[in-house]
DNA sequence: GCTGTTTGCCTAAAGGCTTTAGGCTCAGGC
DNA sequence: GCCTGAGCCTAAAGCCTTTAGGCAAACAGC
């Protein structure tokens, strides 16, 4: 046992993240991070506020890494492939990181949800836009769409709500991302 | 304080609804709920499993709930009716019964999920997919798109995801369902 | 109306997670 | 080499879950 264990708010995050991957981000917990980093549960506290806290930094570094891929993603690319690319990251990462997905979508209050990087993925996904001829406020609805159809399809798709069923989701979310691109090249005019 | 409090499966789990509704899903606790009925939390036990069967329990009741209500407005009507109103009963239960709609997406294992009114939603999108042209498996795609698109808009409108930005969220939605049925009605072919 | 059984709620208790308060000690600066 | 502070620890209280076993109210049948 060496007298310090080297903790440190961001070595605790990753490690939340890692867990979170392994049990789920709802299971994560400062008692179990403890036993992992074999250190006794009150130590945590001096280096994370509180359990919140520590789901918040987790949450945070989730949405960084997700913006990272995301600008890899669309760099070099416009249209439908970027569409498909951006749209790629996010059930690519949710499948690799469900932990840090759900963690993804943990509600920040407002001032953290503004200083974190959720702000570049709005800003990304109306980059994507770019492509397609849409003017204000249809770029914003369409902003909204792609986002809904994104988090709605990962989300279910991982929370099983597509088995049993005929056709493989992957050929769904194909057919799915022709249809959008179909959709925003042909936007229909506000009545 | 009557010798019998009168508990049972069935109005625990309303009374869970109703709490959830108030203070989240997740904040629903077998503590909780003893209190409100005023009687000692091992009593729970004896109506309800664990605090997992009882979540259980209020996922299915809350299935049901919106299934009913589904079947209502699609009752008479079809085409570009049918969807908004479909859309709209998903997103008005979400805003009425936050706590219940978080309930309805709660993870349920595959044979509670098939007993459960997970089949009917799945079915009535189906209906609702009558009254536009689509064959399988475009069908199938299709009913898939629109479970994303409901699930993600609502539930990232109420996470306060499309806050702090200017077209105001009921009229995005609005153009959504336009451009929604105008996809459906001129689907694009497979590749 | 009385008795016997079932059913419903209670007490008791153990185990886990969170969070705060205060103490000891190792590490690095003077 | 000392001393200060940061880093981890012990202690303790509060709340939630879950199981085991007990007492008494409600109900059946006589």
């Amino acid at each position: 046992m060496a007298p310090r264990a080297g903790l440190t708010a961001e070595r605790l995050t990753r490690a939340g993240a890692t867990l979170a991957d392994e049990v789920g981000f709802d299971q994560v917990t400062v008692s179990e991070l403890a036993r992992r980093f074999d250190v006794k549960v009150a130590s945590l506290y001096s280096h994370v506020r509180n359990s919140h806290d520590l789901k918040t930094r987790i949450a945070l570094l989730a949405l960084e890494e997700l913006a990272d891929r995301a600008a890899d993603a669309l760099a070099g690319r416009a249209g439908k492939d970027a569409l498909v690319a951006l749209a790629n990251v996010y059930r690519d990462y949710a499948r690799e990181h469900p932990g840090r997905y759900a963690a993804a979508q943990f509600r920040l209050d407002p001032e953290t949800a503004a200083a974190g990087a959720g702000v570049r993925h709005a800003k990304m996904t109306r980059a994507l836009l770019r492509g397609y001829e849409l003017d204000e406020p249809d770029q914003t609805h369409a902003v909204r769409l792609l986002g809904s159809v994104f988090h709605g399809y990962v989300s279910i798709e991982m929370g099983g709500g597509f088995s049993h069923s005929a056709p493989d989701t992957d050929e769904t979310w194909s057919r799915v991302l022709d249809a959008l691109d179909a959709l925003l090249r042909s936007w229909p005019p506000a009545p």
